[in-house]
Formats: structure tokens, sequence, C-alpha cells
DNA sequence: AGAATGACGCTGA
DNA sequence: TTCAGCGCCATTC
């Protein structure tokens, strides 16, 4: 299957995150003109196959913490793992201090 | 084709 | 602040 070009846009958007810092999916779907699509975005990690060379960890809801699911393999708490290896604290149920490393995206459009 | 699903988000109680 | 309800839309059954 060839990835789409959406998924190609949520990647290159999720690999200017700095490091130390969050971004939400609905971030990253505003980030490349795909405002609304929020849950597109988290289709498009899941289909990111670990090991990754992405900061996809960097990604997380707008409540303020990682999206935590049977589904998910384990890669939630992987992804929980390395929030907090970047000296993000993260509580033992995904929570996390959203406003305080919430990342500034860039104003212009990446197109 | 139609219905169910989900790594989401906003609003109101 | 926490919780339920609704809107959202590609993917999957």
């Amino acid at each position: 299957m060839a990835p789409s070009s959406f998924d190609q846009r949520v990647y290159a958007a999720v690999a200017l995150i700095p490091h130390g810092q969050l971004a939400t999916y609905g971030q990253i779907a505003a980030l490349i003109g795909a405002s609304g699509c929020a849950r597109q975005v988290g289709w498009a990690l899941r289909r990111l196959q670990l090991p990754s060379p992405l900061p996809w960890h960097r990604v997380v809801n707008a409540k303020g913490q990682v999206s935590m699911g049977i589904n998910r393999e384990g890669s939630d708490w992987i992804q929980r793992q390395r929030l907090i290896a970047e000296g993000i604290p993260v509580s033992w149920d995904g929570r996390l201090p959203l406003r305080r490393y919430l990342w500034s995206p860039p104003p212009l459009p990446l197109a």
C-alpha cells in the first residue's frame, strides 16, 4: 500500500515539533491544512511502523493526556516513557501539563 | 452500499 | 474540574 500524501504531510509536521515540547492532534491537522481532521492524524500515526525516527510521542490529545488504548499494543506506554525521558512529567494515567509544554506551531501553512 | 469504529475536539451540564 | 453528548471523517467490516 502506497502511503497517502496526507500521511506524509502529517509526518512532516510531526518532525517539526521541538525536543521537549508537545503538540495536539488538532494542531497537526490544522498545520497541514486539514482542520477538523484530528482523528485522521491519529490514523496516520497508527499506520506509522515502529521504530520510527519521527518524534511521534510528542503528539497528545487536547485533554492533555496520552491517548491510551489496548489496540495500541503498548505504543502508548512507550510514548509515556519517551516523554518522561525528554523531561515532561507524565502521571500513571497518562495525564501531563500540556499548557506548559505546548508547542507554538509556525503561522504559515506548510502546503 | 450501509453500519460500526476510533492514538479527536468542542460545548454544556 | 470532571463527565456525557454530539460532530467530525477516513478506515474497516
